[in-house]
RNA sequence: GCGCCCUUAGCUCAGCCGGAUAGAGCAACCGCCUUCUAAGCGGUAGGUCGGUGGUUCGAGUCCACCAGGGCGCGCCA
């Protein structure tokens, strides 16, 4: 049987509903849910199937629920079925159909919650995917997390998926983080060049003058020595120095960005080069595929209403039929000097992704990338003949709040919060639980007095706690009653029967929404969810142990009560099976124990 | 000027692709905490869901317009 009671009663109340009226049509039965109760006097779970019936088949939804409620009582797992409300039927699970969850969670230990939604379904997350021109700082770090998170919990619904890192290595900013380290090279090796005129003597401007170039810069002179530079340490001519010097230099921000990416505990599939696709012919391919299509075109665009900038001058183009596709203007796929644009080359880039076997692209962007959405998913419905689509996730700006202050960070004074920074000062468990307490679109302020907060509004530290105690007092019965007595398989056998406070169900009632809220997480692509489901379940629980202050009979362990304490202890380890499932989607450790 | 995102309790935020009386934490107020499982616990109060129309049996959720905040707007990525 499905682990999923929610899809095991919504398939019970489909056939129901068929066998009641045979003239509705799948696209009426698909709105047809099965949610958990809000209030527990409602029961377990509830229905609209006779509401979003009651129109195609003509009949008032209160009369239809009725009727329908009548075919659903006989179900072995139902207690009663009863109309309510508008025409909602409220189902009420039978005392062993709820308790007989426990066991299915023990035997199906951390795959409890696994589902089959996502089968066969091929999908792409792309995140991250920072130029590799510098440390991550904290913005990139929410796209790392979302993205992380997303994958997980698609995975764990069943979708088959690969991660991915697009590496911008190819570009302008590539060419100006060249010139940068080579300016760190020069103060390596001793040169007397000042700032100015290295400045005004580089093509692209110094623009990266951050002091994390300069392991790269005496990284080069180890390696050259002083032969990148003329006999009186001066700029030599680029094409002596340009080629090694970029790749040395992209070579360490990439390594020190894998670290970073190590310490927050993102590792992807696959790390595709920007450069390896354009040497390999792949924009032109794709650019000629386009053409074939008669996507492409010469043409000479409009400025932009009311923002004309002062510079602007009508000019001849590349350009992308983009508006056939829904965006509000053709795009263009060259630059002046003839170089492709990064959509040029995001195109090659997609349509690879595409041919490398995807049914499904995700694209985890920054808030500051919103306006390329709609170019992207229009050049991805041309390529795929409107096979695959592209889904773009939008991260939202993060402001950073210490003591109730905002955190000023700015780039030019070097005072930007970097992700290094942040890992040391709050930690990685508190850095990605944090992240996903907001819905990624939505703003968010990162408190960092509240990310290391051993309190009640730390959520990262309530859901740790809730784990802990439950391990504790897995620990403490393990003494008692052998280790033996305490494992998963051996409480699966226990007899439940004496868990029947209305606390006890409620944790109960929370734990088997797990699989069902996997399944929503990843259609919606919402890895948030799985946070706020986290936590609540930890509230749950851990009113459950404040319950026991003051009704002792409550406590899991029960001094000469071994059927008592045994069926507690199945409850507890559930319920430690369940948020250590959750916090493995998440990529947060469950601890063992508080400290 | 145009496009996208956001606006829910004093504050920070949920609200599960339209459903029942809109939820949580913090702050506030009341009570409890010599002992049991207290890096506290229980409870109360607090919202015309930015505004105005519309669609619907039903709208915080969908549509239109307006207001406020954010991100963007031909060669950056």
């Amino acid at each position: 049987m499905s682990q999923n009671l929610f899809a095991v009663m919504r398939d019970h109340v489909v056939e129901a509903l068929r066998a009641l009226l045979p003239q509705l049509t799948p696209e009426h039965l698909i709105r047809v849910e099965v949610t958990p109760a809000r209030d527990p006097a409602h029961g377990d779970m509830a229905t609209n199937a006779a509401m979003v019936a009651a129109k195609p088949a003509g009949q008032n939804p209160r009369a239809l629920a009725q009727s329908l409620a009548e075919r659903l009582t006989a179900h072995p797992l139902l207690q009663s079925a009863e109309p309510a409300g508008p025409g909602f039927v409220n189902l009420r699970l039978n005392a062993s159909a709820l308790l007989d969850q426990i066991p299915v969670i023990l035997r199906a230990a951390e795959g409890y919650g696994d589902g089959t939604v996502g089968a066969g379904v091929r999908v792409n997350v792309e995140y991250v995917s920072a130029n590799p021109t510098g440390p991550m700082h904290i913005g990139h770090c929410r796209g790392a997390v979302v993205g992380d998170a997303l994958a997980a919990v698609m995975a764990k619904a069943g979708y088959e998926v690969t991660t991915e890192y697009y590496v911008n290595d190819a570009g302008g900013q590539v060419q100006a983080l060249a010139w940068a380290a080579y300016w760190r090279y020069l103060q390596a090796i001793g040169s007397t060049i000042t700032a100015e005129e290295f400045d005004a003597a580089t093509p692209t401007g110094l623009q990266y003058r951050g002091e994390y170039l300069i392991p790269v810069g005496r990284s080069l002179y180890e390696h050259f020595g002083t032969t990148l530079a003329t006999a009186d340490l001066a700029i030599a001519d680029p094409s002596l120095w340009f080629g090694p010097v970029r790749d040395r230099a992209l070579s360490m921000m990439m390594a020190e960005i894998r670290e970073d990416l190590a310490l927050l505990g993102v590792r992807q599939d696959v790390f595709s080069s920007e450069r390896a696709l354009l040497e390999s012919g792949a924009v032109d391919r794709a650019i000629a595929e386009l053409d074939a299509k008669g996507l492409i075109y010469e043409g000479v665009l409009e400025p932009p209403k009311g923002k004309a900038p002062d510079d602007w001058e009508p000019r001849p183009q590349t350009l992308f039929r983009a508006t056939e596709f829904g965006d509000d203007v053709d795009r263009p796929l060259r630059k002046s000097d003839g170089s492709n644009t990064y959509f040029a080359n995001d195109i090659a880039y997609h349509a690879d992704k595409i041919a490398r076997g995807s049914d499904v692209l995700i694209d985890v962007w920054g808030a500051d990338h919103g306006g390329y959405v709609s170019r992207m998913k229009a050049v991805v419905k041309a390529v795929s003949d409107g096979r695959v689509p592209l889904e773009i996730v939008l991260c939202q700006i993060v402001h950073v709040m210490r003591g109730g202050q905002p955190v000023r960070m700015s780039k030019r004074a070097g005072t930007f919060v970097t992700l290094r920074d942040l890992l040391d000062e709050v930690g990685r468990d508190a850095v990605r639980f944090t992240m996903l307490m907001r819905k990624s679109d939505a703003q968010m302020e990162f408190d960092l007095d509240q990310a290391v907060a051993q309190t009640r509004e730390n959520p990262v530290f309530y859901v740790q706690y809730a784990h802990a105690r439950c391990r504790s007092v897995l620990r403490a019965a393990g003494e008692s009653l052998g280790a033996a007595a305490v494992t998963p398989e051996a409480l699966a056998e226990a007899d439940l029967t004496g868990l029947d406070d209305p606390q006890e169900l409620a944790l109960i009632r929370r734990l088997i929404a797990w699989p069902r809220l996997v399944e929503g997480a990843a259609m919606a692509r919402e890895p948030h969810r799985v946070a706020f489901f986290l936590y609540d379940l930890a509230g749950e629980f851990h009113m459950l142990w404040n319950k026991g202050r003051d009704d002792s009979t409550l406590r899991f362990l029960q001094a000469g009560d071994e059927a008592g304490t045994r069926a507690r202890l199945a409850l507890v380890a559930a319920t430690a099976i369940v948020i250590r499932s959750g916090l493995y989607v998440l990529g947060v450790t469950p601890a063992e124990e508080m400290r």
